[in-house]
Order: structure tokens, then sequence, then C-alpha cells
DNA sequence: GTGATATGTTGGCAGAAGCAACATAATTCT
DNA sequence: AGAATTATGTTGCTTCTGCCAACATATCAC
């Protein structure tokens, strides 16, 4: 008899974690819950995650390997739609990976994958020079705000105009593009 | 004897909770903390309170009062600066307003308060003509960005070299600045 | 094979949300 | 003023959750 043990018990935690995370929300996200999808007793979860933030923080590194291949596909000019539509695309994982329910000094993974996207950036800025790490700073930031304000619903009369959170993203980073293209040429 | 009615206990309840938040953050705030710290039993809260969530749309209701305070207080130009200065000083406040636990829909309250101080900005970028409502909301999207990215750590090491988050800010915001003057003059 | 180790189970505790029933104070109506 | 109504607070309960401890069973090292 071998279904006393699992398998691949803490994948299996993983994937009903993210849907659960996905279909009901953070606050319906439960350990014993997880448990009881994967077919197992309401304690087993503890043997793979030492508490709920250690399965939340490993769901959050899930959402930035996702993230940093999204982004890693893109041209350099069009990784900042790629970013806002992640966010449109997997909202509750976003809020999860940045709404400040997971302490990111806690979960070295975590820092990495973080710092993975933003190293892309920097080089992407280069031409500025000395200003370059703070125009990536801002290019990082105004993506990220960006999602975020849509995700809460902030621009909902704005999206409506523009046909759409992509369109609507699209413009928003082009005005900022333009105002770059500005400053190269001058 | 007239200690059985309290005579503020929303005010008081309120006060409670936003210490909590503050000093112990989301997680930690409960309906039944913040009445054991008022002093009254545990389920008076339910008298002014609906749920746990309709509290803490209060304390976020708090909170965008104080950010609009912030930023109306300022000049034009210093807007964005007040805004990550006002999510430094009140991280676990900002997270709360912004971090997706309170669904902005069912609050019609608070989706005013969120829309005020966007008007406030779009008002300042009317000089760019038919591109004011996206620059404005890329302005918006820059610092709301910025300060949710400076909170979660994830420019700890540009902070140092920057010598602290307000000057990191006001860098990272000029060179945005510097990118739409050049389009002015150009 | 046998002992050590990894993995899963059962049972229990404390703390929280929220419901129901009850108690007391404040207000309103006459 | 006194009664009825309403607002506010309390006690007690149920269900859920996170997490601890003790125990059970499978797997692996030797």
């Amino acid at each position: 008899m071998s279904t006393y043990h699992h398998g691949d018990l803490r994948a299996a935690l993983l994937q009903a974690a993210g849907e659960i995370l996905e279909k009901e929300g953070l606050a319906a996200l439960s350990l014993r819950e997880a448990a009881r999808r994967a077919g197992v007793s309401h304690n087993a979860p503890y043997r793979h995650f030492a508490d709920r933030d250690s399965l939340l923080a490993a769901l959050a590194a899930e959402g930035f390997a996702l993230l940093n291949d999204e982004i890693r596909r893109r041209p350099d000019g069009d990784m900042g739609v790629g970013y806002v539509e992640f966010a449109l695309r997997h909202p509750q994982r976003f809020h999860l990976m940045f709404g400040g329910q997971v302490r990111f000094g806690d979960y070295a993974e975590l820092r990495a994958a973080g710092e993975q996207s933003y190293g892309k950036l920097l080089t992407a800025f280069d031409s500025l020079g000395s200003d370059a790490p703070f125009a990536a700073a801002a290019a990082w930031s105004l993506v990220h705000g960006l999602a975020h304000l849509i995700l809460d619903g902030h621009f909902a009369q704005a999206l409506q105009e523009s046909g759409g959170a992509a369109a609507f993203a699209k413009k928003v980073l082009g005005s900022i593009r333009a105002a770059r293209a500005a400053q190269r040429s001058a």
C-alpha cells in the first residue's frame, strides 16, 4: 500500500494553493484547505512548509519566475507592457507578490527573484549615462504603479475610454517614452 | 452608572485599530483585540462595523484623508515627493490602502477619496494637451510604484547609496521631470 | 534485514470571526 | 413623567484556522 505517502505533496499543495489563490483570493487560502484539496490530513503541509507565510512565499516565488519569463521574452521597449499584462493576467498572484503580506527580507529566494527583473531594466537604460540607475528605478516604478492602480480599479473610467486595460497601459507608457525620446535627442 | 455605554466607541475602536496597525501590522489587527484595547466586550465592535473588512475600509478612508491633505499642502511640482513621504511615514497604512486587501468597489467612500487625489494630478498636467490624462496617469503610477517598491525593500541598495529614501525618491522623480522638461521645450 | 529518517495522521489548544439571545441605556412619544 | 422604542453593549456559542505534540508508516542507508 502506498497511499500513505503522497509522492509529491509539496507540488500538489502548491498547485491546490495556487488555485485557491486565483479563484477565491488570498483570504480564503489556508493550509488546511490546501491540504483538503490535496487529499491529506490537516497537518501534512507542515512537513513541507514551516508555516503559512512559508507557503505564501513559495507561491510568490513561482510568481516571480513567471514574471521574469514574461519580461525576458519581450524586446526592451516592450518590457513594461509585459509587466502590466502579467499583473492583469494574475491579479491575485501579483497582489501576493507585492501586497506587503510577505516580508521579502525573510526569504532570500524572493529577494533574488525580484532583483533579477530589476537587473534587466538597468541595462536597458545605459544610454542615459549617470542618470541610468534612477531612470531604471523610475521605469520599474512606473509599470509597477500602473499595474497596481489598474488592478485596484483606480483607472476604471480611463480604461473604458481607452478600450481596455492593455490599450490604456500602452498609451500611458507611450507618454513617458515620448518624453524620454525628447530627452535623448536634446 | 454610565460605563455601560462607551460614549464614542466607534472613534475609540478606530484609534485602537490604528495603533495596532501601525505597531504590529495588519495581520495582528483583529476586531477582538481592538475591542480589548477600547475596554469593551468582544462583540461590541459589531454595533459599529459590519465585519472586519468594514473596519479596514474605515481605516483606509482615514488614510486617504491624510494623504489628500499631504498632497494638497504641496506645490504642484512637489506633490510626488509628498506622496512618497506619506507612504514612508505610514507604511502599514499605505499597504492597507493599496495592498488589495480591501476591495474598493464595495466602499463608495473609498473610491471617492482615491479619485480626489487623482483629480488634483490631472489639472497639473494640462499644459501637455491631449496627452495630459495619460501623463497624469503616468505621474500617479510613478510615485505610487516608487512608494510601493521602496516600502517592500526592493531598492534597499540604491537607498543606501543615495543616503535615505527621501533623497532617492527625489532623484528618481527628478529623472522623469528632466525628461518632461526636454519634451516641453521640443 | 534493521535502524535511522522522511513523511503523514490523530488529537488537542488557543485565538478569531460572526451569529443569537439577552441586558441596559438613551430617546421619543404621548 | 412614564411607557414604548431604539441604540448600544454583553454573554455564550459554533466554526474555522494556525500550530504544537505524540504517534504511525513508508523509504533509505548500511
